[in-house]
DNA sequence: GAGGTTTGTTGCCTGTGACAACATAATAGG
DNA sequence: CCTATTATGTTGTCACAGGCAACAAACCTC
């Protein structure tokens, strides 16, 4: 009887191809999401009939995009044959960051088959980053082996990024501004390029194959040596918002404190929790997050307890505001802010308590990120892979070996 | 080459019969929204064939939801039907406040065609309030054309909804905790009732009917006596996160100040833009909010002045937060805070651009609601059309007179 | 009134998934 | 080891929804 009303709706007409684009995409998500699965586990949870799984599965291996083999039984009755993602079909995953560019190879299947860092002595011009990711993608493209397909490039930057054309509106701490990183990369390597912020594809790497699986609305949080993003997934589909500038989480005003973050706003959740902060009372210089992680469960110190506790209050704050905003499953949190959580999660549970509504905080989740240090790579390369996965049969695919013009 | 990779999918399988229940739907509900459109705008706007729309078209006729209308030429060649949603098909809306319980008709043509308010002398008890609003029903139901069917009831209550099951969490000013409304009014009507927060009712109505209509990213927010109440839709669909509490828009914290708001939570935006602080500068008692509006509109006293500018600037820097966090295109102000938007925009505009990322808020539009004073009744009735809509062949429809039972 | 344009209607066609019947491969039990 | 049972893959047929083309109808312009 009471159903919950669903708003709004995006398709329109539906033509009768259109089924068929449909289906062959479900299917190869939920192939591409899980690695792999069995048919008849594809037949119960597509609702399809099993003679129209194994239709549309031969023709997703007749694309080449999945391969089928005979498992070993487990139960009784006969085996379901084992479909798998190919990885065969690989997409570049791109991370323009202060100290470095890596660019790492994924493929359809999920792994990360190759990765390689070119660290920059300081924070790279546009043109140096995209000519580096460019000579990057064109040394691991070569390593391929021959038959592997491309997808295409995704880029992951830490900054706003106007997701439909691939420009970078501003990157602080590359200070990037008004950047067509996209169209530049796509030139440089004849591939499809896709740029989106980092932390909104952590968080949906986070919710495919990390700590928020199988979570419908996830609120994500990371943060790192410039400062914190955030990425939110809503009802199992990523914030983007008009332009692709929403989920700037470490933005969010909680204090009318003045210290300015690094885009100039004050009283943020990013001016207010700074790494820098904790490396200071640490003297701790250029360290790794491993190492500032171990300082922050092991000090005594007092004024690295009192510091420490001003930033749990502080996060505090800010994730009582989204869980007012966004009655989340879920948060996942990333970075140093990880630590903070593990030193006292009691204390940053009572702080979120007093910050947020009974009703939406009573059943929230708070974990730390589950993927680790391929999480850029794998939600970079989503972003190619998203697109393969929405049109399987007219998604252009392009060959490891470049071809040679005709004259 | 960069298109934006569409993220996430909901729907999984897909039959055959999906696709017509799938396009009588997407019908329905573009004629829904519009009132009246025609045939051959429905045939554009879906990419169906002229064919397939008359087809879909008779079977919404036959199912009484639509008729069609042969119009007056406008242009060159023959013209075409007009479809219009029937005023026959009728769903209850009911608002729960403070001093009162309204119950009104919506058609589904989008008018509101009767309207009943029941004052209350303090606040109604929750099993009060059913009883009011049951009995309003009656009466309203009693008087409906005979031929009438009824989708069912929409409630809109000040306070935080599940959704899913229409038990209402928390309704502060109402003094409601754990209330299973739906059930109650379900049980004493006998017509299926959907309950949801009224100011996410409210959102969803301006995006439809009044000034967000167009917009697929919107944020609402409603100043009321019972505090601030928000309504977010991304990406044209409404936020409601895991349990349906998502935003909470007027419990943001964005200060340090410990001044509670009405659910204890210290330096939200609805601890600190308050509306009996106006009535106590203006000296007014229980003013309505058009006396309020005015007020704030002509004052020049000082001190009302001064609070004025508070009030706006403590809202720039909420509406800072919810640029950063959402990226809408347009947000939409309700209550007296329109009042505060009208009376300085220069300096909640310049107040917003400095809490907020330039790349994200520099499109933003704001404006004054459009729907006045039936917008909870238009927004409540939306949640039984929606079922509606979604289900137009299997939705059960129920007649304005009661069948007598028989034995 | 003729020609051009847009739309509604009708009958036929195609493609897609459902379905049923059969084949295949495993377990369970004697 | 053989049979019954269960679960799955395969094959051929069928139904049904929307596309399409041809025609009719209603409008405009000249």
């Amino acid at each position: 009887m009471l159903n919950p009303a669903t708003q709004g709706a995006k398709t329109l007409g539906q033509n009768r191809d259109d089924v068929r684009q449909h289906n062959l995409s479900a299917l190869l998500r939920m192939i591409h999401q899980a690695g792999t699965v069995s048919r008849s586990q594809l037949t119960t949870s597509s609702g399809l009939n099993r003679s129209t799984i194994s239709d549309l599965v031969s023709e997703l291996g007749d694309l080449g995009l999945v391969y089928e083999t005979e498992a070993s039984a487990t139960g009784v009755g006969r085996p379901s044959l084992q479909v798998s993602a190919s990885d065969q079909i690989v997409a570049f995953a791109v991370n323009t960051d202060v100290d470095a560019v890596t660019v790492g190879v994924v493929t359809l299947s999920g792994d990360v088959i190759a990765k390689k860092r070119y660290p920059t002595s300081s924070q790279p011009t546009a043109d140096k980053a995209a000519g580096i990711a460019a000579k990057l993608i064109g040394e691991l493209r070569a390593e391929l082996k021959s038959g592997t397909r491309i997808v295409g490039v995704g880029v992951a930057v830490p900054g706003q990024v106007r997701v439909v054309d691939g420009v970078i509106r501003l990157a602080p701490h590359l200070n990037w501004i008004e950047i067509p990183f996209g169209p530049m990369l796509s030139q440089l390597t004849g591939l499809p390029v896709y740029v989106d912020n980092d932390a909104s594809l952590g968080c949906v790497a986070e919710r495919i194959y990390g700590n928020a699986k199988g979570f419908t609305d996830v609120v994500f949080l990371f943060a790192g040596s410039g400062g914190i993003g955030g990425g939110v997934v809503v009802d199992g589909v990523q914030l983007r918002g008009a332009a692709g500038y929403a989920g700037e989480l470490g933005h969010v005003r909680i204090s009318e404190n003045a210290i300015k973050d690094y885009s100039g706003l004050g009283g943020t959740l990013e001016s207010l929790v700074r790494r820098d902060d904790l490396l200071d009372v640490f003297k701790l210089y250029a360290a790794t997050d491993d190492e500032l992680l171990v300082e922050i469960s092991r000090t005594q110190a007092a004024k690295a307890v009192k510091l420490i506790e001003s930033q749990i209050d502080n996060l505090a704050a800010a994730l009582g505001n989204f869980v007012n905003i966004f009655n989340p499953q879920v948060i996942i949190l990333g970075g140093f802010i990880a630590g903070l959580f593990a030193r006292d999660s009691e204390r940053l549970l009572t702080g979120l308590r007093s910050n947020s509504l009974a009703a939406a905080n009573e059943r929230v989740i708070i974990r730390e990120g589950g993927i680790g240090s391929n999480l850029l790579m794998i939600g970079a390369a989503l972003l190619p892979f998203n697109d393969l996965t929405a049109n399987p049969s007219t998604t252009q695919l392009y060959p490891a070996k470049e071809k040679v013009a005709k004259s």
